[in-house]
Formats: structure tokens, sequence, C-alpha cells
DNA sequence: TACCATTCCTATCGATTTAGTATGAATTAA
DNA sequence: TTAATTCATACTAAATCGATAGGAATGGTA
């Protein structure tokens, strides 16, 4: 089963439809809320998201909308995901205390949840936005196939 | 920063601390939650699921207490990570439906979600309770090194 | 200029999950 | 028998998730 957060689910939905569109004519939250089936005041939390994140652009106004920033195939899908979450700009140099103040146990479960985050971000770099467009359409071709016969 | 739910975070401390222990005499979850700084009506519940897991075994009534069933170079990471999630009888044949009903991105977004779900497994698989306990050793000493200067 | 479609901003809300408390029954060594 | 302990279950407070709501700001078009 899918247990990404919807947040992400939907992100992902809404770049797709975005990559399938034309570029150069910006597509409006609502139109992309219709297509997938996503409540449409709740797509514009998620293209505000995405636009902060620097992977969508927007235009105000009549005739505005959302293009992506980027080609496709230059969007991976760690970049989607991270969009979605929070992103706590990261304190490189902590300031919990002048030295170092924490237990063993936390030190160490630390290192290894940034392994597990790392781990993840590895398989979700080398997908990108192209990728699974291309995915998509294949299924859905499948699809009208089995219909088909 | 250490984002492992908690449950988990204290069900590794937990495990740590039986592994210190002396494994013919059983641990108390009081003693474990002394030790540990964790409140001691949690730690039960997590013992429990750890020994529904059978990560742990349990001695009832006076001088009881927990005992590990296994060797720590024997418990690794992911069997503890999974010990309190849920662990939902993953169903190999879907019924779901007669055939296969979900939408394009569904089962493409399933797929990548199993494969992060992997990757993480494969990170927690290869650290054993043993390694943990020897790595939480070595930062103590060297904590006591530092105030000893 | 006025209109109106659209993004943008912020607050609120109900449901679910997380992290814990509470109560007491069952078990067992001493 | 008593005291210490696990076991089972229910409850609760706080945080997070998945939205919904109201309205300000922007900009193309008539």
């Amino acid at each position: 089963m899918n247990r990404f957060p919807i947040k992400v689910t939907y992100a992902i939905m809404a770049t797709v439809e975005l990559a399938r569109h034309d570029r150069s004519i910006p597509l409006q939250a609502k139109a992309i809320a219709k297509q997938q089936g996503i409540p449409s005041r709740f797509i514009e939390q998620i293209l505000q998201g995405l636009k902060q994140a620097g992977i969508v652009r927007s235009l105000r106004g009549a005739q505005g909308g959302y293009t992506l920033a980027q080609d496709p195939s230059q969007i991976s899908l760690a970049e989607l995901v991270n969009s979605m979450n929070g992103n706590e700009a990261i304190p490189l140099t902590s300031s919990t205390g002048p030295v170092e103040n924490r237990g063993a146990s936390s030190t160490i479960l630390s290192t290894i949840w940034a392994q597990v985050q790392e781990a993840e971000q590895a398989v979700l770099r080398v997908i990108s936005l192209q990728s699974l467009v291309e995915q998509h359409q294949k299924l859905e071709s499948q699809r009208s196939l089995m219909y088909h016969i």
C-alpha cells in the first residue's frame, strides 16, 4: 500500500499533471484538482509548497495558474517528497548547548536515523518526474487495452 | 535529530539495558524504566510488544521480569523497529477487488513506497543489538574520559 | 476603470495517531 | 498468605494529518 503522506501523493499527482500539460500555458489549481480528484482548496496549499521549493512557478490573476519550473527529467521524487516535509532548515552547528549534552543512545540513534533517511533519499533521487509520467502512461494504455479485448 | 517514534526509541533503550544485564536473571520493567528514565507504566506496554514479537521473554510474579529471547548479536534493529509498528500481517494476495481497480498513480506509488521501505529495512537489518551496546559503551567511556581531564 | 478569475495568506476544524496514565486482575516466589 | 511482578484493557491529553473557510492581493479583459 502507498503510505506516502497524502500531501506527497497529491504533490506528485499535481506535478505529473503539469508535466503532461503544455508548459508554456499555466494550468489552474482548479483544473488539476478536477482532473485528479483532489479537493481544490487543498491542492492550492500543496502548490504553494511546491512553489516555495522552486518546483513550480505561478502566475496570479485571471488566466493565471501553475507551470513546472524545470524540465520533468530534472525533477526527482526526492525533491517532491522533501518539498512537503516542512524542510526544517537543518542547523549545521547545533545550538543545544555549549558542548554536547545528549545521552549516548540519542547520539547513536540520530546517526542511524540519518542513515535511514539517506537510504530513502537515495531511492527517491533516482526517480524522475519524467519516468513517473512514462510509467503512468504505460499503465493507462495497458488498462485501455484490457477493456478493448 | 532522532525521529524514530518514541516507542521504537524506548524499545531499543530497553533491549540495550537487557543486553547489558545478566541474561539468566530477569530484569524488571521498573528497573529498566528507572535506569533509562522512561515512564514505567509505558515501558511495560513496550515490553509486551517486544514479547509478542519474540524478542524478549517474561517471567510473571515476584522476582519476575524480562530477559532477551536471543543473543544480542542475533537481534537486528529491523526486528526492534518492526515489533513496534503494528505489523499489519501483509496480505500477499490483495483482496481489494476481483481484478485490479486502483488508479495508475496509486499502483506506481505503492511500488515506490515498497522500495523505500526495503531500503530502510536493509539499513536496519545490518545493525545488531550487540553493535548498539558496543557503540553505547564506547561513547560512555569517551564521555567519562572527558570529565577526567 | 470595473469586473472577475485566479493565486496567496492565515485561521480553523474534525479525525486519527502518539505518548502517556489509570485501574485492576492474574501469577508466582518467598 | 503476602508482596512483587506481569498482563489486559480502558482512558486521556497533545500533536499531527487532512482538509475547509474567509478574504486579501494580483492582473487580464471588457
